[in-house]
DNA sequence: GCAAAAGTGTTAATGTTACACCCATGT
DNA sequence: ACATGGGTGTAACATTAACACTTTTGC
């Protein structure tokens, strides 16, 4: 955000009116590889506002509570996603007035990435809950558009110089998996062959199991796990178009 | 974030526990160049929890204020930004409990960059408001040394693939002002030669004026103004250590 | 053998680094 | 003339991109 600041200046130390009140909500934005498309877990609201309309996965935090172990519960709540590693990371908090006809209703958005995971379980304030290619579903309530758009977003971005790619695949995987990654999210072809040596030129993205997997056709593949590596060097620089 | 889920499995639909009375505070981190250092402005507290402290300036949301509203209202307060460009975006959200002695207090964090100021003045809550090199200040009151540390970092990641370095810049600015904030917000050394051609190379990130600047000694600079790129191609990455 | 997918080699284009050298100015 | 920063040239090196080619399997 860049703004020509026209605040009108200075204002003086004035007692701040008392806080509205306000409440503090968790929403979700789960992400998966289903069927060679990005999913996004998707929940059908069970009561109003917004009944029937699909929504993000969330709900309130409770007493005591910090963000990420509320987004923890509501993840577990939401998936089976016992004894599994997967990425959680903090999105971005939204607080338009009005974003909730209910009130003042502030959220914070989390991004979760997941391997293909089995079908989510029904949660609390959900009728039903189901994956859903992105862009493949209507209009989503609140301002759930926005923070979905905003958490693809910031994946597509992640992928270039983290490697948050390995977390869409279960362990282990082979190269070709975490190729196939990168081209669903980012809606590019690559090329496998540099793509090949460009992972395993990246220290500690991948480590080699020295296991290998039987394709349906074809030379078996070496198989991975995910390396150390919080950041990638080099990066794996996204193809520029023209 | 990652995690090895914990939580302990389904949990089955409860009603939730009524959302306990919640706070909400908008924390910035301002940063400029003075003097060749960054420099974060900081109030000392004129009241408890705290007084007396440094802390990172802020106030409680407003009614019926959206969140980019209320931090562009707390800048007026504690600088004079009148007129000018400056880079604004949201942090990172902070709600650990306990983390505010009065109370169930979240607070959303933003990063502002702003060329360097004017002597802020004295906002409402503060005491004093000055500015203060990174690391040359006592632990601050609250979590904010914590925040400060992310705003920072998020800082150093940005200098690399979005323009934000022409944020800390006056304008019009030359190339060795450009540079100079990438060497003290990275604190590292660059070939001034090297970056002059960097910088030129990269699409939309500086544009010419046509003027030129008289340094103390030496030949003339090339003055330029903020260019309309909004990322960086190629990015100006950070020279590797070893 | 053939198809299919994995993986290696090679080369040209591009980007990075180090540093020699020239330019324009004040003293 | 000399010091001081601004700016260009150039060659070694690294990274990327395109694609020919080899490997290992199932049928």
């Amino acid at each position: 955000m860049t703004l020509s600041a026209a605040t009108g200046g200075y204002s003086p130390p004035v007692p701040r009116s008392s806080p509205p009140a306000i409440s503090l909500a968790v929403d979700l934005v789960i992400l998966t590889i289903r069927d060679g498309k990005l999913n996004v877990l998707l929940i059908e609201r069970g009561k109003p506002p917004f009944r029937g309309r699909l929504a993000l996965p969330g709900g309130f935090l409770e007493d005591g509570e910090d963000l990420d172990e509320a987004a923890i519960r509501e993840l577990g709540e939401e998936t089976n996603i016992e004894g599994r590693n997967l990425h959680l990371e903090q999105l971005r908090t939204y607080a338009a007035p009005g974003r909730d006809p209910r009130g003042r209703v502030v959220s914070v958005a989390y991004l979760a990435i997941a391997p293909d995971l089995p079908p989510p379980v029904a949660g609390s304030d959900a009728a039903a809950s189901r994956w859903m290619p992105v862009g493949g579903h209507g209009p989503l309530a609140f301002d759930h558009d926005e923070i979905l758009a905003h958490g693809v977003e910031r994946a597509r971005a992640k992928l270039e110089y983290s490697p948050l790619a390995a977390a869409f695949c279960e362990e282990p995987f082979t190269i070709a998996d975490l190729r196939s990654v990168y081209e669903v999210v980012w809606g590019v072809a690559l090329d496998p062959r540099n793509f090949h040596r460009k992972v395993n030129s990246v220290g500690n993205f991948v480590v080699p199991t020295g296991e290998r997997r039987q394709p349906r056709s074809g030379r078996p593949a070496a198989l991975y796990r995910r390396g150390q590596a919080t950041v990638l060097h080099p990066a794996m620089l996204r193809p520029t178009k023209p």
